[in-house]
DNA sequence: ATACTATGTCTACAAACGTAAACAGCAAGG
DNA sequence: CCTTGCTGTTTACGTTTGTAGACATAGTAT
């Protein structure tokens, strides 16, 4: 219904990466496709599937007898939806707290570090801006 | 049970913020706190406090004739087991993805940007070594 | 001794989740 | 036609989460 607060739980995520992936999906190719990665029953992602209608963040639509679905919601935006839910929880909102606990633990591959200083200089642009 | 793999629900993490921010604290005085913040029962807060002990999250000691609660894990911890949670969830393991698809919407305010700048030019220095 | 109060434990119960079987309707094959 | 095989819908059931009442007990004040 809301198509905004829409929170993911990790089953769902899983059957959301499945129609971000590639979209509109019959039925039939999802429960194929998350057999294969998950074990599920087709009972299991129909009912997932269900779910995620009910909650706004998927769609169906006819194609020719059968039914397709195809999300509502972007990547994007559900991926940001649950960052910033982590961050406020979590790290106060505060991304570079975040970074900071992060790099603390894990070392930074010189590739991620290069990637990291290309975000901080585009954003620091518009920030200007 | 399990130091090791605690997840936190997000009702649980409220009940450890209270405790990291001081501990030892007796169920008194976080029932009270906690009634507070969130207009909880004492029931509630103590059953909280029943399962966190149960997964070995939280640790009682015995102050006088009270039992008296503390952290097991730390907040660094706790976070960073989220944060790597989302970012393998979400974002395929990799920061930079995330930060990406968060300077994308949320313009960094010029403190933060020179926060994370620091903080790179530090993890920088780690993984020369 | 009695009743009130603080403390600790047990039980409860609805909603959300993960998982799936059961059933109903329709189209195709024999 | 009757069976078989998809597709779609309902119902189910154990577990986790959020929230809390009920009950037992041990001090404490009258």
């Amino acid at each position: 219904m809301d198509k905004e607060n829409v929170a993911l739980t990790s089953a769902e995520w899983s059957v959301m990466e499945c129609l971000w992936e590639h979209a509109p999906r019959t039925g039939r190719e999802l429960t194929e496709a998350l057999e294969k990665v998950n074990g599920w029953s087709r009972s299991t992602t129909l009912t997932l599937l269900r779910r995620l209608e009910d909650k706004g963040a998927v769609g169906t639509e006819m194609e020719g007898k059968v039914k397709a679905f195809l999300p509502l919601v972007s990547r994007e935006e559900a991926a940001l939806r649950e960052t910033e839910n982590l961050l406020s929880r979590v790290y106060q909102g505060s991304l570079s707290l975040m970074v900071s606990a992060f790099t603390k633990k894990q070392a930074l591959s010189r590739g991620e570090l290069e990637e990291l200083y290309a975000i901080l200089k585009e954003a620091e642009g518009k920030n200007d801006a």
